[in-house]
Formats: structure tokens, C-alpha cells, sequence
DNA sequence: ACGTTGACCTATA
DNA sequence: GTATAGGCCAACG
């Protein structure tokens, strides 16, 4: 696969239990701002990868569970985040703001990956 | 090769 | 606060 893919993959396995992040903030850390639809492709190829990548908690700016559809079943998503102890209300993560895990916070730089 | 689609975001009104 | 428009670029038919 391509590194775009392999990064966003790593970003996301940095995500830890219980928070969320979100497409745009990752497309950022990875120097793609515009290109926060990437992100999302690269998504519809985690199920795919090895070791497994917590795609569910990658949910869009709004905190809306967007990529629902995309798991097993609609429920799913929101299954495995309150079974990490996040609030799911009508596809929406409460208290995203106070959830929200930024990389570009976080990891400060690219020092935190490789 | 081309048009459409899509797990999105920002800007403007 | 919502509505609309534009941009982004890989994958699909």
C-alpha cells in the first residue's frame, strides 16, 4: 500500500480506548489538509489491515458516526465505542469536544511514529 | 478516457 | 443556527 495509507493507519492505532479523533485531523497531521476524503478511502481499507485499526473511532467533525455503514453491521460502530465507554446517542458521540483526540495535539510532531 | 461517487472540510451567505 | 458551493483526489463502472 501506499505510506498515505500505512500513515493514517499508524495515526489511528494511536488513538487511545474511550477517545476519538476525527478525518480532517488526521489528513492535517499528515500535511493533506484538503485531502481529508483520503482518510476516508484509506478507512474503507482498514478492515483489511494487519494489526486491526480502530476505524470506529474515527468519526467525522461533527462527531457523527458517518462510516456506520461501512462495519459489519449499522450497529456496530457505536457497539464498540460504548464498549470503550463512549456515548453514542443518535449516531452522534457525546461530549466530542471534551472526547476528541487531535494528533496534531497529541503527538505534537511526527516523532511520536517510526 | 471520462463521469460519478465518496467513512470530508472550509468558506461564504 | 442552516444552506449552498467549491475543493480535494483515489477508486469504480
Amino acid at each position: 500500500m501506499n505510506d498515505f495509507y500505512q500513515q493514517v493507519y499508524q495515526v489511528v492505532r494511536q488513538i487511545p480506548p474511550g477517545r476519538v479523533s476525527s478525518y480532517g485531523a488526521i489528513a492535517s497531521y499528515l500535511g493533506a489538509r484538503g485531502s481529508s476524503r483520503m482518510v476516508g478511502w484509506a478507512m474503507s481499507n482498514a478492515g483489511r489491515q494487519i494489526p486491526y485499526v480502530p476505524a470506529h473511532r474515527v468519526v467525522n467533525r461533527n462527531g457523527l458516526l458517518t462510516g456506520k455503514h461501512h462495519f459489519g453491521s449499522e450497529i456496530a460502530m457505536q457497539e464498540l465505542l460504548e464498549s470503550e465507554g463512549v456515548e453514542v446517542i443518535d449516531d452522534r458521540v457525546v461530549d466530542f469536544d471534551r472526547l476528541f483526540w487531535d494528533p496534531l495535539v497529541e503527538l505534537e510532531d511526527a516523532g511520536q511514529l517510526f
